[in-house]
DNA sequence: CTGTTAGCGCTTTCAT
DNA sequence: ATGAAAGCGCTAACAG
């Protein structure tokens, strides 16, 4: 590799203007049939690619989208990343993406570096970062969409786009199949403290709970790493510290799996001993033994909402649409039927 | 947000030149210690970021990496996404992923993509291009890394790196451990005929039957899709056809899972009837029943490794180390133990 | 140590 | 329908 083909090299080669090879590119409309024809040859023959990033300078666009999101490995997330990438692939954006390794360091530090990266926009999913510093964050960007968080403040640009699943809803459904089943006792392993998805489920599980004159213990609900590992180790002590459970909510179906490990370790029989549901409806959950009873969300839908949702706002949409809620579904298997 | 601050309204603010600005910026030791603290007071007061597209225009740089993979939402995949952008961001790096659907056009779209955004290298995983179009795409970039993928041209630059999991190596373990259990008759689900990763662990499985005297017949080997399904299906045949066969040595766990199945429908006991190995011990593997040996592969150390090697070419190591070969390890459950 | 002068490769604006 | 000039925000190469 010499060096880099530039647009003066075409134009040279082809005798004419860099302006009228820039209008080929471009497909402006005035430039007559043979002259375009003669630019366009020359850009095969030479093996021209225009410089996003020389055009970026001036336009101020760089068709480029940051999406973070705290664990790409986490079948949820990838989903979401396959969705939004393939719509941004679509409409011709790139999509920067960000790995926060659910820390929130690092969150703020993409964040800043997406900035430097002059993105046209971001989407990000289940921010973990405080009100503050991700309304800083967002302000600072062109264009932002939230995935699975909202934020309360209005911004003078009409505010973010959220995109969330209706996650109050799916802990009611959940909660109240394992009430339907005759289960009264029902625990809960909540996922992160801080995980939006987590409170709203856990407020769908507390609103159907105390519906059914339930009150649970504050002793049956543990908060989790959002990991089999979490849990495995949460759903262990949560049994262990109380036999009168003969159900168990979980978070996500890695938590669910985690505590289909925990009640093996225990000895206790799956559904007849406790019965577990868990969320998302990843592909491992019908895979695993017992098979999963589980809310189904829409993770990949998730990430094209967010990235078309991003696209209009960046397209300056003007009917501000600032909210998208996907709704879930009950799949009922083995763990739980 | 009313336009960019841009490093001339920080040198103006703070009454210096605008080199003195960029100084500070890229850590120059140039600069007093004085005139640097102003400087880098002022930038926070401003909340001034540097604009990376700006400073790529002329530094030739962008901090950006291609990443190609088939399908972000493959597990396989999004653990080698994962430890690339792990080692990237260590690095300073951003990362491009783009997802070619398992599409050849798509790939070849988004390899073109990324020449016009200008990034700084690519990482390439299990490409499906022909070797041609691989060749012209890969010498387009500045520097590449294939994983999963090897090819033979050299070009003027020291050639592309390369990193692969060693399968013929894995597929000898394998087969020897189920001979070292005293099995004769072992059957093989080899996988898609297309697959590179399937021809080099049939490749293992025939050198190590054969030095242990046996000449596998082509009965004993199948291809199968490379899915639970596809190995479901393909167990049910082999082991219908071939009631001496005692193991089955798989293309992949997701196989092995199926073949799990298909001795569910035969009514054969897994380990006693019919053994059972996998390959690359996804977390999947140690979840079923009976849990499957298997052959563990890093995927994440696959995806640090290609991020590492392409960061060296890229910063020009000179000891061009063009191929790395991951090895894997036997991991012993009880499908055969 | 600090500032000045040139561009990087492209698009915008204004001529022709 | 085509071209010339100016400049996007930054850094490299020199000056002082």
């Amino acid at each position: 590799m010499t060096h880099r083909i530039r647009m003066a090299d075409v134009a040279r080669q082809a005798g004419v203007s860099l302006m009228t090879v820039s209008r080929v590119v471009n497909n402006k409309d005035d430039v007559s049939a043979d002259t375009r024809q003669l630019v366009q040859t020359t850009i095969k023959q030479l093996g021209y690619r225009p410089s996003d990033i020389a055009r970026g300078l001036v336009t101020k666009r760089t068709g480029a989208i940051g999406l973070v999101v705290p664990d790409v490995s986490n079948p949820y997330f990838s989903e979401v990343v396959r969705g939004a990438e393939h719509v941004a692939y679509a409409e011709n954006y790139s999509v920067l993406l960000c790995n926060t390794e659910e820390n929130t360091q690092r969150e703020l530090a993409v964040l800043q570096s997406l900035e430097e990266k002059c993105v046209d926009g971001i989407v990000l999913c289940s921010s973990r970062l405080a009100e503050d510093d991700l309304e800083e964050a967002i302000s600072r960007h062109p264009a932002a969409v939230l995935v699975n968080r909202r934020l309360e403040f209005a911004d003078e640009r009409g505010g973010v786009g959220v995109v969330t699943l209706d996650d109050i809803a799916g802990g009611q459904i959940a909660t109240q199949h394992l009430l339907n089943r005759g289960h009264r006792a029902i625990g809960l392993l909540a996922g992160p403290p801080a995980s939006h998805s987590g409170q709203g489920r856990t407020e769908g599980y507390h609103r159907t709970m105390t519906a059914a004159g339930i009150s649970p213990f504050s002793r049956w609900i543990k908060h989790c790493a959002p990991t089999v590992e979490g849990g495995r180790t949460g759903a262990r002590e949560l049994l262990g510290g109380n036999p009168e459970l003969t159900a168990l909510f979980c978070f996500n179906d890695l938590v669910a799996i985690g505590a289909l490990q925990a009640c093996g370790d225990l000895g206790q029989a799956i559904p007849d001993d406790v019965a577990i549901v868990g969320f998302d409806d990843i592909p491992l959950a019908a895979l695993v033994t017992p098979a999963l009873t589980t809310c189904r969300t829409s993770r990949y839908e998730l990430g094209t909402r967010a990235m078309e949702l991003l696209l209009e706002r960046i397209g300056g949409c003007t009917e501000m649409c600032k909210e998208i809620v996907l709704s879930t579904e009950l799949i009922v298997r083995d763990s739980a039927p």
